[in-house]
DNA sequence: CTGCCATCTGGCAGTGACTGCCTATAATGA
DNA sequence: TCATTATAGGCAGTCACTGCCAGATGGCAG
């Protein structure tokens, strides 16, 4: 019964199949319609079954697809496919600029229709303590899972989990600087200049 | 309720006061049940009516002290009073050396059973996703505040926020490694190191 | 000691997030 | 085209959390 996994596909990447590509169609309307509703009313005051019906989905299939309420305003597509063009880079000598490279790569690959969205969902998060909470936790993990597919025999190593930590915190860091400045300028700057700071350390700064 | 000697004839006007002393002894009572609890069937699978049946209040009460069920695990009475001991510091050519001494004296404030408290606490903050999230939270918004407390002005700046940001973020990582090791050594060298890391950089590191 | 006032605890009812189970339906592979 | 399998939707239930009201309790002046 459980020892039954055949796989169905074996999924060549090729394809993305047809019920991918409509659950993914489905996932954005979703979301759209969520941050939309979450904008206007804010997001205690918008219930699920608001946002299933303005994107025109049962319910259940809301929870299906994200999971939690706060998903709706974290996931982003990106995070599906990508696992990281990182990986080989993390292992040299100078971590920080191997992250740097990696955060520049994910700008370039991101259209203006993208970058607003990502603006939305950022006012969104800082907004909400809930949704702040779980993307805050969510980053944690996605860097925790990077540096265990790259270095697994460190993982559990203090100086890894600091880094990783304090990684994180420097780019949520330059978001929230961002996202205080009311998304004014572009963020690229904003990160390099955390992750500068996180290389050259904090013994003189302020 | 049991042995409580209510007896505040000759309090000095900077008591407590008896309601708040009850307030607070009922506190630790409901924390001390839920842990408890939770460590034996799992933090969710205790409801919070159990834990309000097993600390003899009721449930509506654990939800007016605590505010959400997370804060059961996250609570620490230090933080009430203590604001900081470090607020004149902070300001100081080295921020990170004013963070170690801090660390430090609320280290040495410590008695083995708030130590033996603290490990269980912690133990459960990284069993309980959702526990760790509001803890991380917790974390940012209180190192928020100091900062802000300091340098009022300084708060939305980048390079403040990076540093506020790495810093709980080294924090964590410390307190992660710790539980990852079962909580074998003293954790005081654990941040201490992540202090150095820290205010040294990352540029050579791993 | 006593009665009055402020505050607090507890019970009640309601909202809404989230889950397990089952059925209808749509996609896939032969 | 047909059999198989994955998937969306509906239903019912649990539980975190909140506002509201009543009863109890501490604090205090007379």
């Amino acid at each position: 019964m459980d020892t039954d996994p055949p796989a169905p596909s074996a999924a060549p990447a090729g394809t993305p199949g047809l019920q991918a590509r409509k659950k993914l169609a489905a996932m954005h309307r979703i979301q759209e319609a969520a941050l939309g509703l979450f904008e206007e009313h804010g997001f205690d005051a918008v219930a699920i079954e608001a946002v299933a019906a303005a994107a025109e989905v049962a319910p259940r299939t809301v929870y299906r697809y994200f999971g939690a309420k706060e998903m709706l305003v974290i996931w982003d597509e990106a995070d599906e496919h990508a696992s990281s063009p990182l990986t080989p880079q993390f292992a040299a000598a100078d971590p920080v600029d191997a992250l740097r490279a990696a955060v520049r790569a994910g700008f370039a690959a991101m259209s203006d229709a993208d970058l607003r969205l990502i603006r939305r969902r950022v006012a969104l998060i800082y907004r909400v303590p809930a949704v702040e909470a779980a993307f805050t936790l969510h980053s944690y993990e996605k860097s925790r899972a990077i540096a265990a597919a790259v270095a697994p025999d460190a993982g559990d190593r203090l100086d890894t989990q600091v880094f990783v930590h304090a990684f994180v915190g420097a780019f949520l860091g330059a978001l929230r600087h961002w996202h205080l400045t009311d998304f004014d300028a572009n963020p690229l700057p904003f990160v390099d200049r955390a992750l500068t700071l996180l290389a050259q350390g904090f013994t003189d700064t302020d």
